[in-house]
DNA sequence: GCAATGATTTACT
DNA sequence: GTAAATCATTGCC
């Protein structure tokens, strides 16, 4: 719920990201100003502008210290489909309205001010929804090439079957 | 205080 | 396939 504007899709596509992970913004609990919502308990948001000009959406994952994430990369729209377009500028929805980072947190609204929330409260929040037929399939993480050997881990998750999928550029 | 850089997207050659 | 856009954060001076 964001501008009192109530938007929401499945999430299907995911990154994990790791204290001990060099792609990571807190590998090696490096601590800074940006990344300290990491350092919260899990359940917080985590968003930050990348390259200056994308809004990179992540959910905090492990205890108040230990600075884990998962980055949301793409969703399948369900509620306010209409808003999403109008917040990408689009006519007509398509996998680009709302898969890879930048796009999905235009599509929902998310910016940098964002960042550090509970997602428990009524501004951004996660349901889960039982679907006992969910494929999920992994492979190594998109962009993260200077990474070095943490960049050949398989910690993108995403659905199977699903057309709400990134592509690698 | 200032230069370097990136968890990306889009358009162009 | 390659490059430009574009700026907050970072790290070094």
């Amino acid at each position: 719920m964001i501008g009192g504007i109530h938007t929401a899709g499945q999430i299907t596509e995911t990154e994990a990201y790791a204290v001990n992970d060099k792609a990571c913004h807190c590998y090696a609990y490096k601590r800074t100003r940006r990344t300290e919502p990491m350092y919260l308990a899990g359940g917080h948001s985590y968003v930050y502008l990348c390259y200056g000009v994308h809004h990179l959406f992540n959910v905090v994952t492990n205890i108040a210290g230990t600075p884990e994430a998962v980055l949301i990369r793409s969703i399948k729209p369900l509620i306010g489909k209409e808003t999403m377009l109008e917040r990408r500028k689009m006519l007509l929805t398509s996998p680009k309205l709302s898969t890879g980072p930048g796009n999905m947190s235009q599509a929902m609204g998310i910016t940098a001010i964002l960042s550090g929330l509970s997602l428990c409260e009524d501004i951004i929040w996660i349901e889960s929804v039982q679907n006992g037929d969910l494929s999920i399939s992994s492979s190594p993480r998109i962009g993260v090439g200077y990474a070095e050997e943490d960049a050949l881990r398989p910690w993108r998750f995403f659905l199977t079957d699903t057309q709400w999928i990134s592509k690698p550029h």
